[in-house]
Order: structure tokens, then C-alpha cells, then sequence
DNA sequence: CGGAGTGTTGACCCATATCAACTCATGTGG
DNA sequence: CCACATGAGTTGATATGGGTCAACACTCCG
């Protein structure tokens, strides 16, 4: 559906999905409380916010995909998580963000500012609902992926990721991976050597199907399910 | 929620801590609301309630220690977080509880139900401010748990978990952790083992004294701190 | 073209898991 | 009060999954 893929090529940008309800999550809060949205742009690899730095903005992606992560101080890397198209991101309860944001690629985002939305949110208790709400649904992204990184094997730990970017941006043919094998690693605690030889090992066993790296058919979804144990 | 509701004795040991300003957050919204508090008391290894089942019930440490954890389908099991007495666990956003609550030792909980809570939020936007602060402090305790889990090697996870329990439940002298090695190995994604070698090497080089194997002095904290990475 | 970035694959290594033996402490029932 | 079982913790020997280091292939793009 809404694979945006690398570089702008067709683009396609606002699949209908996006459109659909995802989209509506964003407009129905920031227009029930009469914010202004803006429109942003951000070059690959370029940063949107970083970790401790006030969080301002509430943002929400247009098209391209933003990774947030943490860094140790010798620059180990962990991505907490990836926001696609459709995706609302940089919402804090307090005043810092927690996690440095990056487009992973060219990517247009929407936003409005925190502050807006806490003095909506203040009045309206509807507003102040779907702020707790979202934050929730990153919480429970977060619960599911301590169990992927304290617990699950490298073949385990990629095919949830597939099965995850499978849901998130496939429609019925191919996905389109708008990240590198390094983000992928990084956001599964692996090294980008072994999520490329678990996806070569995946390839071989007719598992899924490639069209350059990042083109990617999953062709048994119920064996990598299977594997996600 | 059910059986031995014996209707907690009126606590002997409530360090004073406790008494201060976190079991005010709980007084503070649940009065604030109008909520019943009820109490309730646990056995150790009793589960309080289990992954997916309805989330009735907002619950506080009174006394004793609260894990929270998810399976895979092979019994592998995964931590998310400890709750000592003052914490608040059990707050979803929806209706279902997304993780296993287990008393680690004999443990009393106070409660509210969790409608009361939101319909309290639905009419008071301090309530739901509140709310969603807590769930917040949760994701924060993930995000950090995230990076701990995928990036940090084993001496650098143990030393985290000693200053985390430190600041959480120690007082000036030995702190008193209430978990078995196997907890705090599924906790950091470790083995039991893994964890009893990197405190005996701990121990070894001074970084701190032992009184029985859960009773543990932090020497250097600074040393610990610089581990931490 | 050539260079930079990205991805794949191979050889080897090592941190942690696994398997196993042992020590304690605690509790139970004969 | 002992004998014994049980669970928790420690420590040692060994195995291994994934990390590290290195070479090479592929693709873009200037």
C-alpha cells in the first residue's frame, strides 16, 4: 500500500490507507482543537529532533520513515522504533524527547506543537484520552520488543521484523524497506552481517522472494510466523 | 482477582519513603476522584493477573515486589519491569492487560477499579493527566530497557540492575533485593548463571559486599555508573 | 569510468549459554 | 532432633550463536 519506497520515484504518496483512518487519528485531534498543521521536510538521514532536546512538536509522517533511537557512549545504537507513513511520533508527556529522531530517507512530515495540543488536552478530555492512547500504543510496541531483544534468536528477531513491515507497509505484492541492513540491526540488537545471512538463509528456504535488497516478497508468511514463536 | 483476599493487615513495615511522596500520587488521584482504595494481598509466586485478560483493576505496592513479564510459547520469559512498594502497575490505556503480574515475594497491593479511574478521567482533566504520565514513566522504563537489552553486554546489564534497584529501594545501607538470580537473568535477557558470575566478579573486584546472596552493598558506585557505558 | 555506499559471504573468535557438580539454607515429617 | 528433600546460589567445563574482521559484488551517480 503505501510503500514509499528510497528515492521518490513514482510516488504515489498518499496511498489510500493512509488517508483512511490513520490519518484521521491526527486531524481529528489536532483539528477538534483548532491547531494549526504544518508541513515539513526532511533529507535522508537528516535529524528532526534529538534525545533531551525540549519536545516542541508532535509530528506525524507523510511519506519517507523516521527511526528513533537511543546511543550508548561508544556509539552502540538502538533504534526503538521505525514510523511509516500514517505514523505520529515525537509525542512526550513530559517536556524532553527520550530518543533521537531521523528520516531513514527524503521524508515529509506533518506537525503541530506540543504545546497546543496540552492546552487542547486540558479542556478536552476527548484530546487528553487519544494523547494517552498513543502513548500506550508505543508502550506496547515497546513491551513486544524487550521480549524480541531479551529473548528471541536472530531468526526469530527477523522474521517479527518482516512479519511487522509486512503489516505496516505491505499491500499485496512486494514491500519496499525504506531502511538499511544496519537500521534493521540495530533495531533488532544484531549486527547488519547477521540480518543479511538470516535473510539469505530465509531466501534459500523459499521463504521470501528479492528484488534488489530492499524489495522483499514474503512467500510463507505462515512458516515465518511460525519461526516468530 | 480473586482468592485470598485476606484484607491486608495494616502493614508493619512501611519505610518511610513510601509514606511520602509516591503513595501520594496514588492517594492524590484516586481520592482526587473519588475512588475506593481497597487492599489486597498476594503469596509469593501468586499471579495478580495474567497477560490478555481484562484489565479491571489499577493496583499500588504496598509492600513486597511485583514482576511483569511476557512468554514465548517455549517458556522463555522476558521481564519488562519490577514494581517495589510505592510503584503503580496495572494501568492500561485499553482493556487488556498486555503482560503477566506475579508477586515476587509476599506482597500487599492497594487497588482501584479501573472504570472509576477512567470515568474520573472523562470529567477531570487532572485525573487524566495523570494517567497518562504514568503510562509515559512506563514507556521511559522501556526505552531504556530497549537499549539495555540490545546493546549492553552482560557486566554492563547487571551494573545498570544494581544502580536501578539502588536508587529504587535502598537506603543509606544494604539494599535488600526481594528477586532470585533466575528474575533478574529474565529481567536483563541473561541466564542465571551469567548473572551470579558477573556479581561474583563484582563482588571480587570490591565493587560490592554481600550478606547473604540479596542483601548487597553498593562500594563503588561510580565504578558501576562507568560500567553503565 | 571510478569511487562511495550498500549488501553479501567467508573464516575465525569470543561472550554468553548450556550442562553439570557442588554448597548452603530452609523446612518437613518420622 | 535428625534425615532428607527442595530450592537457591555458585562455580567449572564445554558448546555455540552471533560478533568481528576481511574480501568481494553490486548499484548508483558524478
Amino acid at each position: 500500500m503505501l510503500n514509499q519506497s528510497v528515492a521518490a520515484k513514482t510516488a504515489g504518496p498518499n496511498p489510500a490507507k493512509l488517508g483512511q483512518h490513520v490519518t484521521d487519528e491526527f486531524h481529528l485531534v489536532a483539528r477538534h482543537a483548532g491547531l494549526v498543521e504544518t508541513e515539513f521536510f526532511y533529507n535522508k538521514d537528516e535529524e528532526i529532533y534529538g534525545e533531551e532536546e525540549p519536545g516542541d512538536y508532535v509530528y506525524q509522517v507523510i511519506r519517507g520513515a523516521v527511526r528513533a533511537y537511543k546511543l550508548l557512549s561508544d556509539g552502540r545504537r538502538q533504534i526503538g522504533a521505525f514510523y511509516l507513513p500514517g505514523d505520529i511520533f515525537g509525542l512526550e508527556s513530559g517536556p524532553i524527547h527520550r530518543l533521537t529522531a531521523e528520516a531513514v530517507v527524503d521524508t515529509n512530515v506533518r506537525l503541530v506543537t506540543r504545546r497546543g495540543l496540552e492546552k487542547a488536552a486540558g479542556t478536552d478530555v476527548q484530546v487528553a484520552r487519544r494523547l494517552w492512547a498513543m502513548t500506550s500504543a508505543d508502550l506496547r510496541h515497546a513491551e513486544d520488543h524487550m521480549l524480541l531483544l531479551g529473548r528471541k534468536n536472530a531468526g526469530e528477531r527477523v522474521a517479527t521484523f518482516l512479519l511487522e513491515m509486512d503489516s505496516r507497509l505491505a499491500g499485496v505484492g512486494m514491500m519496499a524497506l525504506p531502511m538499511c541492513r544496519r537500521d534493521i540491526g540495530d533495531y533488532l540488537g544484531l549486527t547488519l552481517e547477521t540480518v543479511s545471512r538470516t535473510l539469505s538463509r530465509f531466501h534459500l528456504q523459499g521463504m521470501l522472494g528479492f528484488s534488489g535488497a530492499r524489495q522483499i516478497l514474503l512467500r510463507n508468511r505462515a512458516g515465518l510466523r511460525n519461526l516468530d514463536a
